[in-house]
DNA sequence: ATCGAGTATTTCGATATCGAATTATCTGTC
DNA sequence: GACAGATAATTCGATATCGAAATACTCGAT
């Protein structure tokens, strides 16, 4: 229930081994393997892993954590008043709706959120920001979004498209 | 206990929203912010998650899940007979030790690895893989290099390369 | 109109993780 | 050599997640 309280993972640095030393030690026990893709994709891990400690330490002390941010963020992008199922929620989410049942629940008891019965159907809700939701996630998005450009500085415009054509190509 | 029974997280697909769409709503709401820092950010997580889900299947129906093989194959790279301690393993991996533990106890209820103590440390363990473990990692080390391989093989080697140092960029 | 299949949400049981506390051992300083 | 503080592994309590089951409702075919 305390949001923010479990930052999930401290991981220390997100570092683990230097992927260097890791691909070394791959190449001396198999040389018949190239190990390569295991650096991309360890690489496209730890970016992703260093995002996300620093757009968690954005959240730090606004009580909120980032399993909660991203349901404002998500519900606040819709437009005021506009609202969203639970289930629409956790597909936008990719989250099961069960451990979206969870978040409503923290996030309606700290007043961000509040469920409706949706009038078009007796099974459904509508989950629509408080005013005070609504604050919230205008206030974040603006720290939220200076904390992504930030961790992206070294990159310039034209190798940020690069950067997405290039992960558009994997999986 | 049950190793490899969860997937942790099915994601059908690790869509989501499309980011163009989810884009097009931050321009509409808030268009004095440029949203292409979360689509930077977006890509770089989805494509993580892809990652992941396909090196998840590559582990169905041989009975390790992918936090056990993270340690099997870090065991394995060290070199035959080679051992890391519980808290060394913790450290490479990214992980707390008690959470280490709990992998540990599954591995070797599972017959993967050995605890033995350290004989220049009373308070220490050295844990190394069973030959059953070894042979798994050697086994399975073939097909999560290949999988991967398979996943990037929209990259060329250049291509792979220009993808590392942007993402090194990052954070 | 009724029934059955499908859908929305929640509840439930299991489990992996975290951080703090615990226990045992080591190491450096006096 | 004894002691204090550091370190290794584990245990413990809390919690977020999952998938399956439960409950309530909708919709289409008959």
């Amino acid at each position: 229930m305390s949001q923010a309280k479990k930052p999930k993972s401290s991981h220390r640095a997100p570092s683990g081994a230097p992927m260097a030393s890791i691909l070394a030690q791959w190449r001396r026990e198999r040389p018949d393997i190239d190990p390569t893709p295991m650096a991309v994709c360890g690489e496209v891990w730890r970016a992703g892993e260093r995002l996300r400690l620093g757009v968690q330490a954005n959240l730090a002390g606004c009580g909120l954590d980032l399993a909660g941010f991203d349901v404002i963020l998500t519900l606040r992008r819709q437009g005021p008043g506009r609202s969203l199922s639970p289930s629409a929620l956790a597909k936008e989410i990719m989250l099961s709706t069960s451990a979206m049942t969870n978040r409503l629940d923290r996030l309606e008891k700290r007043g961000l959120i509040q469920r409706t019965s949706d009038p078009d159907d007796r099974r459904g809700l509508k989950i629509v920001l408080t005013e005070e939701g609504f604050a919230l996630a205008e206030e974040l998005v603006v720290s939220h979004v200076d904390t992504e450009e930030r961790m992206l500085s070294e990159l310039t415009e034209e190798e940020r498209d690069q950067l997405r054509t290039l992960l558009a190509k994997i999986g």
